[in-house]
RNA sequence: CGGGGCGUGGCGCAGUGGUAGCGCACCCGCUUUGGGAGCGGGGGGUCGCAGGUUCGAGUCCUGCCGCCCCGACCA
């Protein structure tokens, strides 16, 4: 290609409103043009290196045993009735009615119509397993879009499904992709890393994401610094403090004008906040939940909301506390009747708390879980901080910030129970497929990379997904001699399969070399009047400070040379 | 959805009531060619939209729209 040619201009300065690295790099270098706020068009070198990635994904995906297939964006409503997603996906599904007033969506997933063709092509355990797969446009309507390609609203993700008959099968299946992943992403040169997930909206027992750990991520990651445990902060679990129970106390209440909070509690009474019974209350689906947790602990929204089959918990208001009949600041769980209670565990591990009085201006004294407050659940609601125990019992907690760029979940028969997935098993009885689904983001990795990958000058792609390999810069392309020899070196480039951009413009120097290290192109070849005096051409790869001079006949050499 | 910020030529910005400007980019000519060149000439803007105040609005007021950032939310 030549650069005389090509469409798209690269931009000295980024547009003000691009905050995150890989949106400036990627705005001024020219691949990409943003339409409205998370929607993006990819111009030419944008649209090569998402192809590379794409195919890089297809190749991995086969050789895995995935199948290639395609799914329509726009869907009936209907499908997502049958799965029960309609009115429960997060963003809200866009829809339309077609014009003979049929409700329609555009798809964020597409785990319903992969059912369906499952649903539709399955019917003995003979047709299992098997695993599919499409890159394919999604549209989910997020309430903020970030970062460039970080965070959009329409993206393509490359999304895989698989089905089988059996557990065994499923864990083998999902193993598989596992595998695919770990490739697909070092071919892109990125340093990924697999942690433990929640899964979501999307449902399933286990899953894990694949993070890019780097400061511009939105994710929290907790790792151990001892063990390779490392899980998103919305899953992370930890050893919690365990305290020796005591003899049991007698309830005692005390006045505490003006104590409105576990800080002022505890400081009031001079012991660590891990000896009270902290009261959060949630709103949901128009019930308040009353949830305790120890003092020195908070509560994780996503395991709450898990424990509560998936309904969305939000934080009552004044005004749903007072309704209640709660006393904000002085409230507890003892004594209250006719709502739901949940109770992380970490209070079975102490005794005697301070907790409110649920009248105000009062707290007590040595409340204990069961003699004086029950719970309809127990189980781990504690959100892990840094310097917290790893689970694993080796070492601590540390945070750090990440981009998930793939997501993997084990499905189970979570759709195909709903949807009627069924098998015949070698016994004549009907089974539900089990299923797994694998989800990569395709242009969050491309931004990722960029992220993970660039310096002051610009983009330092690996050259698996470099728009193109070589950049060939011809200064001074008015003398013939040197625009001769630029052309057939460019011909022989070409001729042994490298993909070369040739900066035939009539530009001077400079602009040619901030252009070749913006495109981030890994290797660069000059030929001007000072390399040809000092005997040749120059090759240089794009991370290297120095060039090296080759013979015009050993160009080929020398750039098979650097790649290797 | 809550908080904050910003909308003036392709990009970056200036312009606090009186003739819409600057740098880069773009077009033409000449010169120039190793890290975003020099000189000369030129084109391009309903100042986000709609109302209002005023003799007069990019500038003041009201409403709306869009975009960005933080938070909430999120396969």
């Amino acid at each position: 290609m030549r650069s005389s040619q090509l469409f798209g201009k690269t931009l000295r300065q980024a547009p003000a409103d691009a905050e995150t690295i890989s949106h400036k790099l990627l705005t001024r270098a020219g691949f990409i043009q943003q339409i409205a706020a998370g929607i993006f068009s990819l111009q030419p070198l944008g649209n090569r290196s998402i192809t590379k990635i794409k195919n890089i994904i297809r190749d991995e995906m086969d050789r895995a045993g995935g199948q290639e297939i395609n799914m329509p964006v726009v869907q009936p409503r209907d499908l997502w009735v049958e799965s029960g997603r309609a009115d429960t996906f997060v963003p809200p599904l866009a829809r339309f009615e077609d014009r003979r007033e049929r409700e329609m969506i555009i798809a964020p997933t597409h785990e319903e119509t992969a059912t369906a063709m499952a649903r539709a092509g399955v019917a003995s355990y003979r047709d299992l397993p098997f695993t599919i797969y499409q890159i394919q446009t999604k549209f989910r309507d997020e309430t903020r879009p970030r970062g460039g390609l970080l965070r959009v609203r329409e993206f393509e993700m490359k999304d895989a499904y698989s089905f089988d008959a059996d557990e065994e099968g499923m864990d083998r299946s999902f193993q598989a992709m596992v595998a695919a992943y770990k490739r697909i992403f070092k071919r892109c040169g990125l340093d990924v890393i697999m942690v433990d997930a929640d899964s979501g909206g999307i449902g399933g027992k286990d899953s894990n994401e694949f993070v890019l750990l780097t400061d511009s991520g939105e994710d929290t990651i907790l790792m151990s610094n001892e063990s390779d445990y490392a899980a998103n902060v919305e899953k992370a679990s930890f050893i919690k403090k365990a305290f020796p129970i005591e003899e049991l106390g007698e309830v005692e209440e005390f006045a505490t004008p003006g104590i409105k909070t576990i800080e002022e509690l505890a400081k009031a009474e001079g012991v660590s906040k891990s000896k009270t019974a902290k009261a959060v209350f949630y709103s949901v689906d128009g019930e308040i939940v009353v949830v305790t947790i120890r003092g020195d602990y908070e509560v994780n929204e996503t395991k709450l909301r898990n424990l509560l089959d998936g309904a969305e918990p939000k934080l009552a208001t004044p005004e749903e506390v007072k309704a209640a009949g709660l006393v904000s600041g002085s409230a507890s769980a003892v004594g209250l009747t006719g709502m739901k209670s949940v109770v992380d565990d970490s209070i079975t591990m102490g005794s005697n708390y301070l907790a409110g009085a649920n009248k105000d201006g009062f707290h007590l004294r040595n409340v204990n879980f069961e003699r004086d407050f029950k719970a309809d659940i127990v189980a781990d609601i504690a959100e892990a901080k840094k310097g917290y125990l790893s689970p694993d019992g080796k070492g601590k907690l540390v945070a750090k910030r990440g981009i998930e760029i793939g997501h993997v979940f084990k499905l189970g028969n979570v759709y195909s129970s709903k949807m009627g997935a069924n098998y015949t098993n070698e016994d004549g009885e009907q089974n539900e497929i089990l299923m797994g689904c694998y989800g990569i983001g395709v242009g969050r990795l491309l931004a990722a990379a960029v992220e993970a990958n660039h310096d002051d000058f610009g983009m330092l792609l690996p050259r698996a997904i470099a728009p193109y390999e070589i950049y060939l810069a011809g200064l001074n392309l008015n003398d013939p001699n040197i625009a001769g020899k630029a052309e057939m070196i460019y011909e022989t480039l070409q001729n042994a399969g490298y993909e070369v951009l040739f900066d035939d413009r009539d530009a001077p120097p400079g602009v040619k070399f901030k252009d070749a290290d913006l495109l981030g192109i890994p290797a660069r070849v000059v030929i001007s009047s000072r390399s040809l005096e000092n005997g040749g051409v120059e090759v240089k790869s794009r991370i290297s400070k120095d060039a090296e001079i080759v013979a015009e006949s050993d160009v080929l050499a020398s750039v098979k040379a650097l790649f290797d």
